[in-house]
DNA sequence: GTAACTGCAAAATATTTGCATCCTT
DNA sequence: AAGGATGCAAATATTTTGCAGTTAC
């Protein structure tokens, strides 16, 4: 079975032509993706309607998750671990390259523990680095 | 002189009513505040584009940054430190608390650093940790 | 007085919702 | 066949822009 149809089903959801279409444009990126970056890439094939409902049942099932940027422009992302894993763990670090201003999940980084003040309990860390990539350098 | 008025000018930028208001709203409240927060506790008493061109300046001039967070949700924070100082570093820990959801700046946790793989050259970056507050323990 | 700031109107964008139709299971 | 997904239209919401009038320096 291919791989977008697996991930798909496994997370119980039809698979249908814009759900794979989009999800295989996440496999192919090892990056992030912005909706625009999606409605773009797609050639306009389908609604931008279906794009928003796709993105948001992906993110409902914890297939992909938002990342947060400095610019506070909106990207998904999926990151291979957890979707192969069937579990999702996104605790490792984002890197968004200055350069290219591509969006990379760093999945062997994690996000490092910081001692808070007292009174402040944790509960989920996120970190973005920004800076040049490896493609860049 | 006022602080608010010392800021401002310290920055180049002339003291009108909102930017004063403004100012005012983000030294009140030692968290981050939405484009909406501001329009809120003004009482409607300027214009929601002014809103929007003075944010604009704030953050071009350093006064105020940007939070990414993980709703993806946008915020603006001014830090004491930061303002006093008149130069900017940012790069402590922002706090969101998951139970009265405000924004904390912590001004003495500063961003830790991570290794990152072979290749990618870091420049800059944030943290932001979810949990419950000093307040709503 | 001049340059910068504000508010209004309006344009441009972005996002959400309802509903009829079509596709997946 | 039934439920879910799509696409279109339209309603909302958000952000940007132009311009005339006002204010700060």
């Amino acid at each position: 079975m291919k791989q977008v149809e697996e991930i798909l089903k496994k997370n119980h959801l039809s698979v249908t032509g814009s759900r794979q279409k989009i999800m295989q444009l996440f496999l192919n990126s090892n990056g992030a993706l912005a909706h625009a970056d999606i409605e773009k890439k797609t050639g306009e094939s389908f609604d931008r309607v279906t794009v928003y409902r796709t993105l948001q049942s992906f993110v409902e099932k914890g297939i992909i998750h938002l990342i947060p940027t400095r610019d506070n422009s909106i990207k998904y992302a999926l990151c291979k671990d957890d979707c192969e894993a069937g579990h999702h763990h996104d605790n490792h670090v984002h890197f968004i390259c200055d350069e290219c201003s591509k969006t990379i999940c760093l999945d062997d980084v994690t996000v490092p523990q910081v001692k808070l003040p007292k009174g402040f309990t944790p509960q989920h860390a996120e970190m973005v680095v920004n800076g040049i990539c490896e493609e860049c350098k």
